[in-house]
DNA sequence: CTAGACGATATTGTCAAACAATTTTGTCCG
DNA sequence: CGGACAAAATTGTTTGACAATATCGTCTAG
């Protein structure tokens, strides 16, 4: 039963809503499971597919993802690396929740990283295709952004990923990546009303503005204020939501 | 030979010359063979036991580090996760080597990082015993800072680190070490010249001096101007120090 | 009836051995 | 000399096993 998954697809056992944001994962995925095994659970993590705190029992994801116990851990550690799990000794894995205290420490490093990159890309718009990505990545936030919230997530994520790959500095992109807050947003969901998805929209508008002006400072600022505001916004919900 | 490591010591078949910097993982070695291997590794490739782009062969380490290939796979699975290692698809893992762009990127991102824990550091200096700890992480950087190359990295690192600590974010603190240039400084050892580390001596103490004082802005202008001076320093450097 | 001791169960941590897939190396032939 | 091909080396993954630790239910003493 669970062998004869070799001989069949890659990976048969799994269904394919989580492939958006894996793709490059599940392409080659003959030589490295490893790689589709994280992909699949980041995604579902940010998702929502799997909830905060939920634990993860090794025995259940192996016969769930047909994949062995060695590669599982594997992905499990990176996972862990990646802030998106937590690994407690001889317990196990859960999916991470952040304290209210960690939420703003995110949010305190994000200002500086996501200004640098905002400024970075508003002086590198006219390198390759820079201008026509962010274009893109713009034009779907604004509109999809409100037609769902599940939808607005994703396109959030991407626009703020694509600024900071505009950057130039990809390790900046992936700490970008690294400090964007994990399935937390699935739980702030309910939580958030409209006006705050609106006046992230304007902020989004804004930054995009002072980006394609080239307008370095004004990008970073816009940048900041959006994430300061955002970040106001999120410690202000109640303590439910948020992990000890 | 191999298998009686079980019977005997938790680790016995590794020289203690390396446990300085790991003595954490080595106390509860227990149940963490795995916490023990990467902290091992990780101060072999900072302090330069391991030469960059050197391969590493996982039977070679199996044999040599008494632990199973599994537990070694995940260990070198961190490493990469930390930055320290490269792990190319099929052929291997090696010590990771900068780019001369990737130096350049990582001091674009210190400057903010680290001006922001100088500043945070600054302000959070009466909390608990913050300001005994930097006093003597001052004290160790002045006194055995000039001694020896390999002293002034040490105490480099420790500095940063405990700067970085003092903000209270413990996310930020992570990130800096990130971003920490790896074994990098081990071949820069010979490149830099004297009046390099005098320089940074006087820096360290501009910038303790402004936390202390509590000058929030001044620590991080000071911090910002320590770190872009030494960006310029290494980026200076001849191209054989960095990688591809 | 509750608190703590105790044992059974569940789960993780580590090891070992094996095989397939891939890369690297060495050799031979045109 | 260069390319084709076989051999060796190395990694990717699986399976099975056992020890260490945590969790849970039960039972007894107070």
């Amino acid at each position: 039963m669970i062998r004869n998954a070799k001989n069949a697809l890659p990976h048969p056992t799994l269904p394919a809503d989580t492939l958006a944001a894996s793709s490059a994962a599940a392409e080659r995925s003959r030589g490295r499971t490893v790689d589709y095994v994280v992909a699949d659970m980041e995604n579902a993590i940010r998702s929502g597919r799997l909830a905060l705190g939920q634990r993860l029992i090794e025995a259940d994801m192996v016969r769930e993802l047909s994949v062995s116990r060695g590669t599982l851990r594997e992905a499990l550690n990176r996972l862990s690396a990646a802030g998106l799990v937590e690994i407690v000794p001889n317990r196990g894995a859960v999916v991470r929740r952040l304290t209210r205290k960690e939420v703003a420490d995110r949010f305190q490093i994000r200002v500086r990283l996501e200004g640098l990159a905002a400024a970075l890309a508003a002086e590198r718009l006219d390198e390759a295709d820079n201008r026509e990505r962010l274009s893109a990545a713009a034009a779907h936030a604004s509109d999809s952004g409100l037609s769902s919230i599940e939808s607005y997530r994703r396109e959030n994520y991407r626009l703020h990923g694509t600024i900071a790959e505009l950057s130039g500095n990809a390790e900046l992109a992936a700490m970008v990546r690294q400090v964007w807050l994990p399935g937390q947003m699935v739980e702030l969901r309910g939580a958030l009303d409209i006006d705050y998805y609106r006046q992230s929209a304007r902020d989004h508008r804004r930054i995009v503005e002072a980006i394609l002006a080239r307008d370095s400072a004004g990008a970073e600022a816009a940048m900041r204020a959006h994430l300061e505001a955002g970040c106001e916004v999120i410690l202000s919900l109640p303590s439910r939501v948020f992990g000890s």
